[in-house]
Formats: C-alpha cells, structure tokens, sequence
DNA sequence: CGTGAAATTCTTAGGGA
DNA sequence: TCCCTAAGAATTTCACG
C-alpha cells in the first residue's frame, strides 16, 4: 500500500469483498480497470492476504468462545506447541504472548464439555498448563482495520 | 443452516468467498441456481453476517498487536464501556469475560508509543484500569469455523 | 488510467423430479 | 420443496491508446 487511494481501496474492500468493480470504483473515484489492477496488486504483494465469510457463531453451532493461556508444563523441552495445536480445529488464533503464559488461544466451541474436552485436548496434545478465560458475551469482533492516508 | 450441503457451503465460502457460483456448485456438488438460493437464504437468515478482506497487519502498519483486560474503577457506576471504547478504532474486539477483568479488548497499533497513547485513551473514556498483554508473534488468526456435518 | 470488446458470471423465469 | 436449464443482463478481463 503506498497512497491514499489503495487505503480507501483496502478500507472499502475489508468491508465489503463482493462489491463489484465498478462499486469499488465509484467508491474511491477511479475507473473499473485502474480498480483491478490495484487490486491485484494488493493481492500480489501481499497486503490482502485472503477473504473470509463471517459467520453467526451462534447459528453455526459454535455459541461458547474462550481465551486460552498456555504454558508449557516443562520450559527445558523444545516447545512447538502452536503446530500440535493446528490441528484442533476449535482454535481460531494462536499468538505469542508477553507475560505469566507463553501463548494466548481464542476458541470456539458449542457446549461447556466440549470446552473440557478440548483443554484435555490440548493440554495432552502440547504438554502445557492451561488458564482459560470464557468469553460472557461478545460486542464487536472482526472489526476491520482502520487505515491512516 | 440445516444439511450438509449448507455447511459445506459454508465452508467454501468462509475460505473463499470470492469463488464463483460455479466454483462453489462444483464443490459441494449443485447447480449454480441452487448455489445462489442457498447462499442467498444463508445469507438472509444471518448465517452469514458478513465478509471480510484479510489484511497483513505489518504491510497496513498495524505491526504491534496486544489484548487489554479492562476493570471499571467504580463498580458501582454504570458500565458502558463497549459503547464508549467502539470510535476507538485501533480495537479490533471487545469481549465481556468471566474473571478477574470485565472486558477483553484486542487491538492493533504500529507502535509501542501508539499502544500507550491508546491506553490512555481507554482509561480516559470509559474509567477503567487496564492490564495489557503485548502479542510477540502471531501463528495463525481468523481459521475459518470448522463444521460438523 | 480510461475505453471498448470478448469471455465469464450473475440473475431470473420457467419447468421437472 | 429443491433442483436444473436457458436466455438476457451485468461483470470481469485484457489489449490498446
């Protein structure tokens, strides 16, 4: 990204990825092929990474999410724990963190047992401790990014 | 949703919502009409609730991510604290939680002294302290929900 | 960066299992 | 109800100025 004009490219495209070129267009003040091949460029170089479809977690069966911290249970073994954890597929982050736990998950599950069942998972997968922190209720999430100029 | 062929629907398009109603039919095995009622149900219903770009945090400077556990100062005044914080546009997520703290935030900033400017500013508009925990490294974020059947 | 034409995709109406 | 086919409209793509 180096102007002002990909900023509101990638501002209008983080809200609404289906808009049509010529939407786009309109939106920033330019025409539809000057439109593409700034998206493209975007894509090429690595500034729009993906798209995803954002789901109702309640609707999808995935109503109890969680913040969980983990610290390996022995610091002299060779921790990897972000890769045997890929697998669980009700990890939606994983992140490295400053501070008591060494890394912070946020999960998402359907029930409290199936949170039980996958701490167990996960602290069987990873040899870690675990400290969870269950989400209560959720404001705002996904929030695109703001851009500056 | 309601089949199989709904969630795997739904998983398409939380990977790749910008595939064609073609792509998607030859995925899940269906027409292009019927790809489009289903999307279009899925999406009126609020399965679907949004999409979204997914930027690289680094190439939008936005390098230094961290989540922020807030607590009213004055338990017994009113808590508003998502309301007030939402035009704080470097928090991405705002979660009520079980524990110590009543809020999870986590944001993005590009640096350090951005992250301290906007710890003042939380503390200042929603009367809150704060305890911040910097995130090192990112391994993965936004997975797309994985779904049973 | 815009124009224009060809290729692809979306949309909708209609009919069948 | 759910799906498919088909035709017209809209969009994407890309060469050229």
């Amino acid at each position: 990204m180096d102007d002002s004009v990909d900023a509101a490219i990638l501002a209008e495209v983080s809200r609404d990825p289906r808009a049509t070129l010529a939407q786009l267009g309109e939106r920033v003040g330019l025409g539809v092929s000057a439109v593409q091949a700034r998206l493209r460029r975007l894509e090429s170089s690595g500034v729009i990474t993906g798209y995803r479809a954002v789901l109702d977690p309640e609707k999808v069966g995935r109503s109890l999410s969680a913040f969980i911290e983990i610290t390996p249970l022995d610091p002299s073994q060779p921790d990897n724990a972000p890769e045997v954890l890929e697998h669980l597929s009700a990890i939606e982050a994983c992140h490295s963190i400053a501070g008591d736990a060494s890394y912070m998950l946020f999960v998402r599950v359907g029930t409290p047992r199936d949170l039980e069942s996958l701490i167990r998972d996960i602290r069987a997968a990873a040899a870690v401790s675990t400290r969870t922190t269950v989400v209560l209720q959720t404001f705002y999430e996904n929030r695109p990014i703001a851009l500056e100029a």
